[in-house]
DNA sequence: TTGTACGCGTTATCAT
DNA sequence: ATGATAACGCGTACAA
């Protein structure tokens, strides 16, 4: 058995509780027991055992992390190696630790997440992926548990906590940035509906056409996975139309990837016959060729201002609700151009 | 507070004890008053409190990753969300949860392991990374506390349970597939030498090189990080020599997408001019142009089979210590073909 | 088959 | 400033 406070205790000839007031640093302790006291935890290489601690305390100061299901293709977005960076290191901050639980299907997430908030193994839950009518959330909320969605929650806005990007604005921002190069007919290739981050996208890319003046086309909107194969089916949709789009609004920067190959494929060249613009900015966007130009969501703050939010709603239960807008950046590499214009061809 | 053991007994008319029987399904329970008591759980609401009874039974039922330094590029890489699966079915397999801990520097990471072990958070720990020197390894292997490293371990191989490729082997063969296909000046182009992984493959390729009686020459072994800038640094120094190398092992996908660029930008034909093998078989490697010859290492297993190990370590604790090798496989893609011969040209 | 009583390692509330 | 003592919620040896 591992050394614990009473050993301490018996070796500095003071009490259990003395030797305990010690590790929390109370300040009506004095000095000489204090050192007296560390000592002897030195000596004996005591090291507190949290368990124990959590069982009297009632917190654990630990943090769960929900998973989206690993099933998921987004599962594997380089997205997530970077927000576990932030979270980690917001947790980390305040001396939290981590916890996760993932799933394959939908139960076996929610029955993960009520084992461990009933458990009592948490002291609150960031939720890694925001979609409509989630059961997990549902829950959380009934309970009144402490957490945060990364992303916007589909409803309910005002009572949830959660760190997001402005994606509407940001889409807005970037489809505009295509108008002015002189594009008119743009196409949207989405991800799966039922994330609100695509929604978000989709009606921020609306709406700098609509403000523009160009009329929105039924076909120039296609959703698919986030990955691969999608990207390719979708565009070869968006090429066999009579009139196809010359410029791209991708949802995410891995989709923009199979987007990049279909096209080279087809031997339609970038930027000079189609221009892309897609969204994360993550490691793999400047690694493609072209290298894209892409919205930096800052992924790290995402996940470093969601523990912090999470560990500040933890501490202040009563606060009211927060949530915080993470800043984008458009970075502007070589996917994007002006588009040629086809009519003076035709002409001479 | 939330319902416990108590409200139930209280409700169902029995002991507590019998509560925990009932539980635990112990058969010296009748099945009436399992019932019983099954129903009041029920009506409460009745849900364990894992901390209580970790305390309790000495054990957590959780298990402890540790990443490698978040810093590090390798930590980017979609090898880490892949193992992340597999070693999230394997322990959820068997009702085990899932701990993290990361950090910025070794020191950050050897303290949060040292925390979590010492605080009794978790039962056994899994190393997602195997380097050289390791303190962490060293100080597992000398509180005799159960882990396993994914990767080989740098020394004491006998005594520590791990999961692995056999790296050597598969080096070994992808050599001597270039070799087969008619390449004499094939490179090394390597990650971190401090990472186990990087040597043993290095050391196949340079087993399938003496084996064919190809002479070894230094200036083909070049290494760098695993990632992007990585790969074209060591791409432009291959080149650049007086006589560069037809054929490439590359240690990582990563780096061979940015090896790729990097060819690309200089107007080098892959796989006309140079033939390109790497490793891992991320999904990157079949949406790459050209998609990538590589060699796939199964990480979902190596995460799978590195959970149910731990787990039967710390469940059988007098066990021998094993080892598990996952096997590979190489998946032909577009990267590889036969050297041009350059002398005929010259001599027409 | 079931109940009693104690222990797991801490924190927290009273005392002194 | 410090020491007893009682929780915290559950498992379990021992008793009945």
């Amino acid at each position: 058995m591992a050394v614990t406070i009473k050993d301490v205790a018996k070796m500095a000839k003071v009490a259990p509780s003395t030797v305990s007031r010690v590790i929390a640093n109370n300040p009506r302790i004095s000095e000489k027991t204090k050192q007296k006291v560390r000592e002897a935890m030195e000596q004996l290489g005591y090291h507190p055992n949290f368990i124990a601690r959590s069982l009297a305390s009632q917190s654990t100061r630990a943090i769960g992390l929900i998973m989206p299901s690993s099933t998921d293709v987004v599962f594997q977005n380089p997205f997530f190696p970077t927000v576990l960076r932030g979270l980690s290191e917001g947790a980390h901050e305040r001396h939290y630790a981590l916890h996760m639980t993932t799933g394959k299907t939908d139960d076996e997430i929610y029955e993960g997440v009520v084992q461990m908030v009933q458990g009592g193994r948490v002291d609150g839950v960031i939720l890694l992926y925001s979609k409509v009518e989630d059961k997990v959330l549902a829950f959380l909320k009934d309970r009144d548990f402490p957490f945060v969605v990364i992303g916007k929650p589909f409803s309910d806005e005002e009572e949830i906590t959660y760190v997001d990007n402005n994606n509407f604005r940001a889409a807005k921002e970037v489809t505009e940035y295509l108008i002015k190069l002189g594009h008119k007919q743009i196409a949207f290739v989405g991800g799966n509906l039922n994330l609100t981050v695509t929604v978000e996208r989709l009606l921020g890319y609306e709406k700098a056409l609509r403000d523009a003046g160009i009329e929105l086309v039924n076909e120039y909107i296609v959703h698919e996975e986030f990955l691969k194969e999608g990207g390719q089916e979708a565009v070869r949709e968006l090429i066999s139309l009579t009139k196809p789009p010359t410029a791209l609004v991708v949802a995410d920067d891995l989709m923009a990837l199979g987007v990049l190959n279909t096209l080279d494929e087809m031997g339609i060249k970038v930027p000079e016959d189609m221009s892309i613009i897609s969204f994360n900015n993550v490691l793999l966007a400047e690694m493609s060729r072209p290298p894209l130009t892409s919205v930096d969501i800052n992924i790290f703050d995402l996940g470093f201002e969601s523990a912090r939010s999470l560990i500040y709603r933890i501490e202040n239960p009563r606060e009211p609700v927060k949530r915080i807008i993470i800043p984008h950046k458009i970075v502007k590499r070589c996917s994007c151009s002006s588009p040629k214009t086809e009519e003076p061809q035709i002409v001479s």
